[in-house]
RNA sequence: GUGGGUGUAGCUCAACUGGUUAGAGCACCGGUUUGUGGCACCGGAGGUUGUGGGUUCAAGUCCCAUCACUCACCCCA
């Protein structure tokens, strides 16, 4: 008789009620953090045209190229449930005229995304970002700012272990020069080089910067670094954000191996880093796009941006249970009484009383029991003699004391406590 | 997509080299206390050992397949 029950999708969660308060508190911090930064809130729909992420992350990224939920409308168009929040938030931008109606925009997004990758820790395939978008700013204090409401937010929170990286790819033609260079250098190790850095030097030769193997990591320490194929000006705008930086006392490290994988970056770049929540140890991934609003048919606006992980924050912080609690249990014997329960429940919410009662009929030692469960201060007992005085019992459950309370005292009584 | 690990009660785990009725703690229900919780004691319920096949006199245990979970690679938050 028993039917195979249905299971959630490989790579989901289910955020039970015994978790939930996490991240409740953490939405509430990212909120309030924001807000000191002036930034506002931005919703957008769960998926969009496909074109729009092939067009900002990149064709080639594995983002676009595999690990899309994309999936055919009735009427043909191709449409992909997001796997990251930025390009929609640009297309928003743009669609809406925000690029027009005001020079500098400060917006932030908590939201759900999507990608079909094989799970692991602090991997999903739905998971949640949270993240800032600013945009109209080129100058360095624009990036100091988005690095420091990040940062901010983390210390809010409460991450213990975090370390931040930056790095500058500068533009997109130094780092195509740059990347001819890398290759002529990485060509007579080329041997030396495992499998997947190999198929990485045709395809993606910076992300061999970023190799975990420490065979390559000491051929790379000799590698020409990208800072010395950035134009002057950009140059200067990193040194002016490092110089901010540590004016504001936020940490961090200058890690000229550390590469992004989406395509529009270009310039700043940086990494919020974690060391105890395993292998996916990236919590906040950020940096500029100065072209993406225009490639993508907006004004020319420079932005930078950061977007975090929320399933790798909860990770990294210590969780303490927060023992839940109502403020009173009513508990009834007979059937005269229900209707008193029915009545004298609400009379305590409409004055903000927590209030709960027993739905099965159970015995009034059962519903004790319950209310000990629930971590209900009180106790309201009603029976047949308490309606007939009109005196319920109230029992203070924390000291076992006892008092009788007339219905139309009740709710001046819990307010006196 | 590739590789490793693990599936026994609601949860955490036992069950020597294959051996008879698969156990314990916690949680749950009931009783000791006909209308008073926590603590204690006593009792109860709860399992097709993920699923399917195979080897064997005998399988939770060995073999194969499959599913699920998990960690790692790739890549990313």
């Amino acid at each position: 008789m028993k039917t195979k029950s249905i299971q959630s999708i490989k790579g989901t969660q289910d955020i039970l009620p015994s978790e939930v308060h996490f991240w409740q508190e953490m939405e509430r911090k990212i909120f309030e953090e924001m807000a000191l930064f002036g930034f506002s809130e931005i919703r957008t729909p769960a998926f969009e045209n496909t074109d729009l992420f092939s067009r900002s992350v990149g064709e080639q990224t594995d983002i676009v190229s595999k690990e899309m939920y994309t999936f055919e409308d009735r009427s043909g168009g191709s449409l992909t449930l997001k796997p990251e929040a930025t390009a929609s938030v640009v297309r928003a931008f743009i669609q809406h005229n925000l690029d027009k109606i005001n020079t500098l925009t400060r917006l932030f997004y908590i939201d759900a995304l999507f990608r079909r990758e094989r799970p692991q820790k602090g991997r999903y395939r739905q998971f949640h970002q949270f993240g800032a978008e600013l945009f109209g700013s080129e100058h360095p204090e624009a990036d100091v700012e988005i690095v420091s409401l990040a940062s901010s937010i983390f210390k809010s929170i409460g991450i213990n272990e975090i370390t931040l990286k930056i790095n500058t790819i500068g533009s997109k033609s130094a780092r195509d020069n740059y990347k001819i260079e890398l290759k002529r250098f990485l060509k007579p190790h080329f041997n030396k080089l495992s499998e997947a850095s190999r198929e990485r030097f045709e395809k993606n030769p910076l992300r061999i910067l970023d190799t975990k193997n420490s065979q390559e990591q000491e051929i790379l320490s000799n590698a020409p670094q990208i800072f010395e194929y950035l134009s002057e000006y950009d140059k200067a705008h990193f040194s002016d954000v490092e110089m901010h930086l540590k004016d504001l006392n936020i940490n961090f490290e200058f890690d000229p191996y550390l590469v992004r994988g989406l395509d529009y970056y270009n310039r700043t770049i940086f990494e919020f880093i974690s060391n105890d929540i395993g292998s996916q140890n990236a919590i906040c991934g950020g940096g500029r796009y100065d072209s993406l609003v225009s490639q993508l048919g907006g004004n020319d606006t420079p932005s930078i941006g950061f977007a975090a992980g929320m399933e790798r924050i909860l990770l990294a912080i210590s969780k303490k249970e927060r023992a839940k609690s109502i403020d009173c249990y009513i508990v009834c014997m007979g059937n005269k009484a229900q209707d008193w329960v029915l009545k004298c429940a609400n009379k305590l919410r409409s004055t903000r009383f927590s209030v709960c009662f027993d739905l099965l009929k159970r015995s009034l030692k059962s519903q004790m029991k319950e209310a000990n469960r629930l971590n209900a201060k009180h106790a309201i007992i009603i029976g047949d003699s308490e309606i007939k005085d009109n005196k319920f019992q109230v029992k203070n459950l924390d000291t076992g004391k006892q008092q009788e309370v007339a219905f139309e005292h009740l709710t001046k009584y819990f307010k006196n406590l």
